[in-house]
DNA sequence: TGACATTAGTCGCATTATGTGACTAATATG
DNA sequence: CATATTAGTCACATAATGCGACTAATGTCA
C-alpha cells in the first residue's frame, strides 16, 4: 500500500519515525530507496502517500504496520514539514513518531531495516532533522503518556522499568529518585511474584495500575526559558 | 492573497489561530464567511491556500499580516489536521498559533473580527477543537519562549509582567512566587525609572535582558502522567 | 492634616521536591 | 564462608514552591 511510486503527483505524504528499544538504546526504522540513475542506495523515512477518506493518524499507523508487521503501542504527530523553496522540501510531509514493542520488530526485508541511533547511515539533512525532532518529541512527552509500561511485559521489575526509561530518555537515572517519584505517582502495584535472574537478589514483579492522584499547580517555570 | 475562493481544489491550507491580549483575557481573530445558499454567517479560522515555493511558517505569517495588518510577535505550529472521512475534515489543514501585540490588533473590517475567548460565536466542532488546542499549545510553551515580554512595551513593571502571564495562562499567580522565580531566572534588569499610576506606590520599570543561566536536569516527572 | 485605600515590593516559614551517597537484603559462585 | 551482584531502602542536604504577612509609597477624602 505504501509501495506506490513517489513520482506520482500527490497532495502530501504521511511519514513515520518508528522507534524501538534495542541494545540499550533506540533504533529507528528506515526504508531503502534505490536511485534509478546511478543505482546508489539511500535511506529515507517510511511513509505513505495521502489518501482521502482516511485520517492522518490512521495513515501513520498503517504505514508502521506495513513496515514492521506490528502495530505501534503509541504514536503522536510531530508536525508538518515542507512547502519550502528547496526541491527536496517541496513536498509536504506530515511526520508521526511511533514506538514499536521490542523484539517483535525484527522485520527482515530488503526494504526496511532497523538502525541504532548511534549507527545511522548517511541521511539527507531533512530526514535527519525530522529524526532528531521526533526523538525529542518522545522524550518530551514521556511525562504525559505511560508509554514505557507498554513497552514492557505485563509484569516487570522496577529495574526493568528504570532501564526502559533510561533507554527512552537517553540518560541515566538515580535509582532511589526514580522509585520515590514512581511511588508518589501511584502508577504501579506490586504482585506477589518474584523473579530471580541468577545473580543477585531476586526482584519483585510489578504491574501497571494507575490510581487516583493529585497534581501540583506550579507557578511559572522561567527555568527553561532563556 | 488569502481571498481566493476555497472551492478551488488545493493541496492544503495553512490556518491561523491569532491571539491577542484583550480585556484581561485572550481574544482570537475569526473570519466571517457568508454561505452562498442561505446567506447565513459563520465564523472560521483565517487561512491561506497553499502555494508551493513558500515555507509553512511564512504562509502562516502572511495570513496573519493579511488579517491583522501587523506581524505576529511569535508563532508556532500546532499541527496538521484533516484527512478524515467527514466531509468537513477532508481538507488538510496545517494550523499555526500566533500572538499579536495588543492594541495594534484593532482591525475593523467586515471580514475579520476579534472575539474574547469567553464570548465566542458558535463554531463548528473542528475550529473549536483547534482553538482549544492552540491556546493549550501557547500555555505549554510559555516556559520555553519569552513571548510575554514581547507583548509588553520595552519597559514594564513587574506587575505588568505578572498580569500578562496571568492573562496568557488563564490563571492567577502568587506575587511573591512569581518574582522569586523571575529573579532566579535572571531575565529582567531594573532601570532607574519609575512609574506612578496615580493610586498606590510607584513601580520600578524593568526591561527584558536575559543573562547566563543554569538548567536543572530533573529526574522523571510521573506527576503529569496518569 | 491624618486615617484609609491602594498598589509595590519583601520576608520568612512550612512543605514538598530533588540529588545523591550509603546502607541493608538476598541470591549465585567459587 | 568470602565475595560479587543485583534489589531495595534510608537519611540527609539542598532546592523549589505555596502562601501569609509585613513594610513602603503614593493618592483620596473627611
Amino acid at each position: 500500500m505504501s509501495r506506490e511510486p513517489r513520482g506520482k503527483r500527490q497532495q502530501y505524504s504521511v511519514d513515520v519515525v518508528a522507534l524501538t528499544p534495542r541494545e540499550d538504546q533506540l533504533a529507528v526504522l528506515l526504508e531503502r530507496r534505490r536511485e534509478a540513475r546511478d543505482k546508489s542506495v539511500r535511506w529515507v523515512l517510511p511513509g505513505t502517500a495521502s489518501k482521502s477518506g482516511e485520517g492522518l493518524a490512521d495513515l501513520a499507523e498503517r504505514a508502521i504496520e506495513n513496515a514492521t508487521g506490528a502495530a505501534p503501542i503509541w504514536s503522536t504527530q510531530v508536525g508538518a514539514f515542507g512547502g519550502g523553496p528547496h526541491p527536496d522540501e517541496s513536498e509536504l510531509s506530515i511526520v508521526y513518531v511511533a514506538l514499536v514493542p521490542m523484539g517483535q520488530a525484527t522485520v527482515q526485508s530488503d526494504e526496511f531495516q532497523w538502525f541504532l541511533l548511534s549507527e545511522l547511515p548517511p541521511l539527507a539533512q531533512r530526514p535527519n532533522q525530522l529524526l532528531q525532532e521526533s526523538v525529542g518529541a518522545v522524550r518530551d512527552r514521556l511525562d504525559l503518556y505511560p508509554v514505557a509500561f507498554k513497552l514492557l511485559p505485563a509484569m516487570f521489575t522496577l529495574s526493568d522499568l528504570q532501564h526502559m526509561y533510561e533507554l527512552l530518555l537517553g540518560r541515566r537515572l538515580h535509582k532511589a529518585s526514580f522509585r520515590r517519584a514512581l511511588a508518589a505517582a501511584n502508577l504501579v502495584e506490586p504482585t506477589d511474584e518474584w523473579r530471580s535472574e541468577g545473580r543477585g537478589r531476586p526482584a519483585q514483579l510489578y504491574r501497571y495500575g494507575p490510581k487516583k492522584r493529585r497534581r501540583g499547580r506550579r507557578g511559572v517555570r522561567f527555568d527553561l526559558l532563556g
